[in-house]
DNA sequence: GATCAGGATGGGAGCGTTCCCAAATAAAAC
DNA sequence: GTTTTATTTGGGAACGCTCCCATCCTGATC
């Protein structure tokens, strides 16, 4: 009596015993579940008692065969290159990201595809209209897979930069240059007339841009001494890079490093050959990662808001799955400059 | 004449026009892409040629719709301790899983949860069929949860053992007491014998099995002073237990920390009490985390296989998803020492 | 009192699969 | 030549939902 009929061996109430329940069709009870305004208060309390008796919950499957929808967002990671991104990175972004998502229904989906034949996977997902948009992490050089996915039919939002400029797909990125540019004339204000970069890999946006910014600061200041190397945003590369600033110019007095990694590798080498940071050199990195808070001294870093990028990304998305059309311009965050001992 | 007729729409081929094409029945058709055996070589071939010319990709919410699976597993992220997991440890674990899961039809949903309103969206995700298993990561305590979904009807694998021990629910861990215990053992022989340790929070499995690896590695060793100082894993909490360890013994040579941060700290600690590492006091720490590369001098750590750790989860799950009556046994993945220069 | 408008409702028609059973065919056994 | 058995095949019936159209009220308007 007090045991409903199910239908099947599958525990599982549908929409037809919801309505069954309330003494409605089941027209009226999916309107319920819709949040449709056409039903009467009468009928929306009896299905809306129904559902909380019953424990119904929608089948999903069911939803997107008809809906054509999935109501699922495909998280691409595309790490070919370890350690492109900082630390706490990948989790602060992923956290951004469901926290937007969270007022919404949509699911996120995560593959991690470096190779052709995953890239291949993603577009597929999207063709399947297994997933209704895609955010892309990580991505290097000139990769076509934006490109791909909007030709297969999702909205797409990028993290980072993009190399070559993708015309409609949007992107979310940090200050880059600007971050640069408020550390390096840190340093100059602090009286470092010496100073030099390590810079990131030069076919990546982060690392042009953040070249670009030591440009920017130090443009038209006189009595200033410019020195470059080149890094690859790893701890190595930053070490020898200091090697090489020193024998160019062993009375160099501030380094800024593109990366956090390779400011540790430039103290690494500093303090190997007898300078005292900050005393000697000062040293800025930039990602302010865990590791700036690990070095001794402690590194002063720029930050990026990774979990704010996370957010806009997926307003980003959400935004072009709302309204297909809407013309979206890339979302530009502020860094800051986390000032701690190393300069 | 080269144009197929498309239903709706929609561009996609279903499954139907496949067979048209082919000029089998819908049944056969299908049988072909589920690889049934029982489809004469005739009839394969056809279908075959027919979905490559067509470009058809099976739908996967009609096919969950009858299939009742939903070929999703999804990773649940309860971290509401910030800091619990360094870092690498997410993307290295997501990496093996999608290794793992690369070669089944299974997708990775990933949710963070960490509210009790979060933890009931999982169970709700079981529920609907949404997913047909749950992988968690980072739970605390005895929380409720995997339980919740068992009973919700989806097959769960745990990271990290779980306090209370959770009938049959198989869970996947490094073998943190043997880790500790090498690693004591290790400044042991390199004859140290004031050796103090700062131990993990003790709700936790591993900060309760790396304390016990101290004590066994020390257990009858005689002339060996034992100190125990308490922490959190975090690096201030390294560094007020070192403080708190040198007060009572101004003499120790040695500091086992359970955890890369918490080393960290103990040597920050330690410099400011004009110790020198390792000459002084030899530091191990646990986790093998990127900070261990970085600090200096490098920090001797115990590294955990946390790719592999990815992997095994997976495999426990999907073993699970094939023979839901299989019964499964935690799966402890052995550590290493990995010696650098701080011990 | 008849007509009309508009909101609320009921239920049929799919959505693209898989499953299953019956039918057809081919091969083997008697 | 006939019966039995194995192998392939075809297509109806779900799966649980949304969409849409026809129907039914209720009350206002002429």
């Amino acid at each position: 009596m007090s045991e409903v009929r199910r239908s099947r061996a599958s525990g599982r109430p549908t929409l037809e015993q919801v309505a069954i329940e309330a003494n409605v069709s089941r027209g009226t009870a999916s309107r319920v579940v819709n949040g449709s305004l056409e039903v009467s208060p009468w009928a929306l309390k009896a299905v809306q008692d129904a559902i909380r008796k019953l424990g119904y919950v929608p089948n999903q499957a069911a939803r997107s065969l008809v809906t054509r929808r999935s109501d699922t967002v495909l998280l691409v990671v595309s790490e070919s290159e370890d350690r492109v991104f900082g630390e706490p990175f990948f989790v602060n972004l992923v956290r951004g990201l469901s926290q937007e998502l969270s007022s919404t229904p949509l699911q996120l989906n995560l593959m991690m595809a470096n190779t052709a034949r995953q890239h291949g996977k993603v577009e597929q997902q999207v063709r399947n209209g297994h997933v209704d948009g895609v955010i892309l992490i990580s991505l290097h050089g000139d990769d076509p897979l934006p490109t791909n996915i909007v030709a297969a039919g999702a909205p797409v939002a990028l993290n980072g930069r993009p190399m070559s400029d993708i015309g409609a797909v949007p992107y979310v990125d940090a200050d880059n240059e600007s971050g640069a540019r408020t550390a390096v004339e840190y340093l100059y204000r602090q009286g470092r007339r010496r100073i030099a970069t390590i810079t990131g890999p030069q076919d990546m946006a982060a690392g042009i841009d953040r070249l670009a910014g030591y440009r920017a600061a130090l443009r038209g200041k006189r009595g200033v001494t410019r020195l470059v190397a080149a890094g690859d945003f790893g701890q190595a590369s930053g070490e020898a890079a200091t090697r090489e600033l020193l024998a160019k110019d062993p009375e160099l007095d501030a380094v800024f490093a593109a990366s956090d990694l390779m400011a540790a590798g430039a103290m690494k080498a500093l303090r190997a050959a007898g300078r005292r940071v900050p005393d000697d050199v000062a040293v800025i990195g930039f990602d302010d990662s865990d590791l700036a808070r690990n070095t001794d001294p402690m590194l002063t870093s720029v930050s990026q808001p990774i979990q704010q990028m996370g957010r806009e990304l997926a307003k980003l998305l959400i935004t072009q799955l709302r309204d297909p059309e809407a013309k979206l311009s890339p979302v530009i965050l502020p860094t800051e400059l986390v000032c701690r001992e190393s300069a």
